[in-house]
DNA sequence: TTCGATTTAGAACAGTGTTCGTAAAAGACG
DNA sequence: CGTCTTTTACGAACACTGTTCTAAATCGAA
């Protein structure tokens, strides 16, 4: 997964300066401490402190090797797209391709926990994702989407899995089984419990809200995602 | 600037029974300077001290009208949520009822700076929420889409149009127009400067990334999203 | 008035990200 | 080897944060 390394990606603030190590501190080994963090304990458990106690040192020693918490977040988020893992594209078969891809990089997203969020909070251009990129476009390239809806999916594709997989890291944050159940009961009886006669189709679907599990719910986004991507791909290439 | 506070205009209705009120703090006013807050500042700019400080006072003192922090955001966001206006459902019509009331609530969103975090950090159940979640089931339900699919959808939806609202408000924090237009230039030429052997369709569709303006990518996206939607319910009629 | 409940608000606690200043180590150069 | 300069290490401190504890002030009802 170690590649020629790109270009430092452009920053608000400007480039930083250039980073050389000395001993056991740097880059890579804050990152691996950060995202061992995040792992046990979700983003809100990574803070500067945290990291350098791994470490043994002070929180200043880490701003040698990092400009600040935003870009150490960015670093390890990432690192997570590193391991996604996205087929070589197939033209007969993209929607298919596209659907299991975004489900690769939702579930690589879930299993760390809400990194997710560090893509939502700024917009990430490291390596990885880079990389990740490039296989989602040539999916979508090979299957005849045109350029122009290529451009515009990545962007929207990338907020819509990255939204899923945050919102779904957030339900259970150290809730056991029981706790998860007895909230979710008690979202079924708040809504069953509304005046009917007031919000009378909310109140008749409470199933269709209640019951779905999240897998049936991750698939039906999905679907909505991949077959109106190629809705747009259709009538893009008609109307031209 | 700070006048001295006037005493609590009557209300319709009369005092409610159970809350007795003291002088002027009471859980509206703190909602009323948290998002005028939100509005100048943003979310980041949101601190229970700094609400506390506008209403002369204490950040203790808001612990007696609001549980805490999160609660407080909570009740910002639900309060935005009622600015939305969404028209009575025309079933021939739904689709394009159900892309402009997208939109509304995408504008009335980020008209708030980055308050859509507040319903992507919990799952909001507010009265607005519960009253505008009733107008989107009514022109999903009137166009003939199944309850399954409506149940299904309502959740993706919101997430989304949500999710873009965030995405857009994170962009000029408080940069000057010149400021995003170098941060946007030095993003393409970092486009531009990428190994065009590893990652050709990244470099060549540089244009379709970039060209883009914000309310192109936003129809592209309800595009998807309704689009994505309509033709999950018809399978789903056929299907029956 | 008296009583009890609620609101107010100062002080304090345990955190946070980040900066400053100093000390030391590493590399560059003669 | 001896300097000189750059870079890293890190304790201390700053300005914050959300929240809780405490006691006093104030109100509604009896």
């Amino acid at each position: 997964m170690t590649a020629e390394p790109l270009p430092e990606p452009p920053r608000p603030g400007g480039p930083r300066k250039g980073t050389r190590k000395r001993r056991t501190l740097n880059r890579d080994a804050i990152v691996d401490v950060a995202l061992a963090i995040v792992d046990e304990h979700g983003l809100a458990g990574l803070s500067m402190r945290n990291v350098a106690g791994r470490l043994e040192t002070g929180p200043a020693s880490l701003y040698a090797h990092v400009a600040n918490k935003d870009e150490l977040t960015e670093l390890v988020y990432d690192r997570v797209l590193g391991e996604i893992e996205i087929p070589e594209p197939d033209p007969k078969n993209w929607q298919k391709q596209l659907k299991s891809a975004l489900r690769a990089m939702h579930d690589v997203l879930i299993a760390h926990r809400d990194i997710s969020y560090a893509s939502l909070a700024r917009i990430p251009l490291g390596p990885n994702m880079i990389a990740t990129s490039e296989k989602f476009l040539a999916i979508m390239h090979a299957g005849g989407v045109p350029d122009r809806v290529v451009g515009l999916a990545m962007d929207f594709l990338s907020l819509a899995v990255n939204s899923l997989a945050y919102e779904q890291s957030l339900y259970p944050p150290e809730a056991s089984e029981e706790e998860i159940q007895g909230y979710y009961d008690s979202v079924h009886e708040y809504f069953a419990s509304l005046p009917a006669a007031r919000f009378p189709l909310l109140v008749g679907m409470i199933d269709a809200f209640m019951e779905p599990e999240p897998e049936e719910r991750l698939n039906f986004a999905l679907d909505v995602l991949v077959q109106g991507v190629g809705a747009l791909a259709e009538s893009a290439k008609r109307r031209r």
